[in-house]
DNA sequence: CTTTGTGAAGTCCTTCACAGCC
DNA sequence: GGCTGTGAAGGACTTCACAAAG
């Protein structure tokens, strides 16, 4: 195996791969061939053995990949080893349904603190977490947290995540329907399923 | 202008141009160049252009694209011109986020029907639907509603989605984080949060 | 002078075809 | 026989460079 730079799109199969992985995992599955993922999934065989080939070669052949071990080159790959802190801005339906998100904790992520500017709120615990005054936020550079998460009005996006900067965080995981003005040292990733409806729209058939 | 075949790739950026150019409506602009419209998003003017061009020229040299007209075309291309009906199954935090979200009507879909199994639920009014209970998904045959979108937890999911299917939906929306099966007409998008993360996590600096 | 529209060139990604190994 | 790993070929998308138009 020789060290080329993988391909942007291997990185954005890869999480693709890893909850098939898990999912057939909790089924008791120990092995999986190339040819076996790819029925699962939508992406041809040899376009799964080119992507792992890229980061080493420990298929067998004549049988196929072990599950455990592809797990985890792949979180290795994605940095997912370590559990990363976030923080939850804003505990609404949509709030409330990202702390449920079993997900999280699968991929290596932990809600450690929630906040609100509710003041009916404030206080209340979910899940092991106290809901924290939004004007606290700053607080959350001593506690590691390097990930925020935004789920409030859009209205209030921008300064919520100008909060968040301040407060040290090094990601953030925006599901507003807005675009956030941050450093470009962090980096953001956001969630509009606008998009995803649209797609749907253009691909099913007319009425 | 050739009719070349649209690139997948150019579709996926679709939505993305539509959700900016129906922001930068909001704020009264009338004519935007692919210069500004790439500044907004990460994108190459260039590579606007040549999305552009595949659908028709209509951008006036020297100025730039009408807005509204641009808007027009993305969504007779995208099929969001006229109005799709769907239907709610799973009314907790998830599903009473997805009632509320605003991008639903935006983009074109109306949330005409919810369904729930919980009895505790079942009756209550949110924003002008009432919900049923799950048990009568297939009356939905009589509405026009072509799209179900699922909210319930996951070992829910294929039983919902087999229901739907029967009840005549040609597109499914799943937020449930598990793979359903269904006839291959029927085309199906699942959201899932979890790959985002990932991508997050790769493209941050580790802690 | 600004900005679009587009062939051509360049880059990146996928698929093929098959050698190598279990 | 079955399945992986991979150079090479092929295909798709992006970027360049510039002509054409307001």
């Amino acid at each position: 195996m020789r060290y080329y730079k993988i391909p942007n799109e291997t990185i954005r199969r890869l999480p693709i791969y890893l909850r098939a992985l898990l999912i057939v995992t909790q089924q008791g599955k120990k092995e999986i061939s190339s040819q076996e993922l790819a029925d699962l999934l939508t992406v041809k065989s040899t376009q799964i053995r080119k992507d792992f080939s890229f980061f080493g070669d420990f298929g067998k052949r004549g049988v196929g990949y072990d599950i455990e071990e592809l797990v985890m080159h792949i979180k290795k790959i994605l940095r997912l080893r370590d559990v990363r802190k976030a923080a939850l801005v804003g505990v609404g339906n949509l709030g409330s349904a990202v702390l449920a998100y079993p997900g999280f904790k699968m991929y290596g992520f932990d809600i450690a603190a929630a906040f609100d500017c509710d003041c009916n709120k404030v206080g209340r615990k979910v899940k092991d977490i106290i809901i924290e005054d939004a004007s606290n936020i700053q607080a959350l550079k001593k506690h590691k947290i390097d990930i925020g998460i935004i789920a409030v009005p859009k209205d209030a996006a921008q300064q919520t995540a100008d909060a968040l900067v301040k407060a040290g965080v090094k990601g953030i995981l925006n599901f507003s329907p807005c675009y956030i003005d941050v450093p470009k040292s962090i980096k953001v990733i956001t969630i509009d399923i606008a998009t995803d409806l649209a797609r749907l729209s253009y691909y099913m058939p007319a009425r």
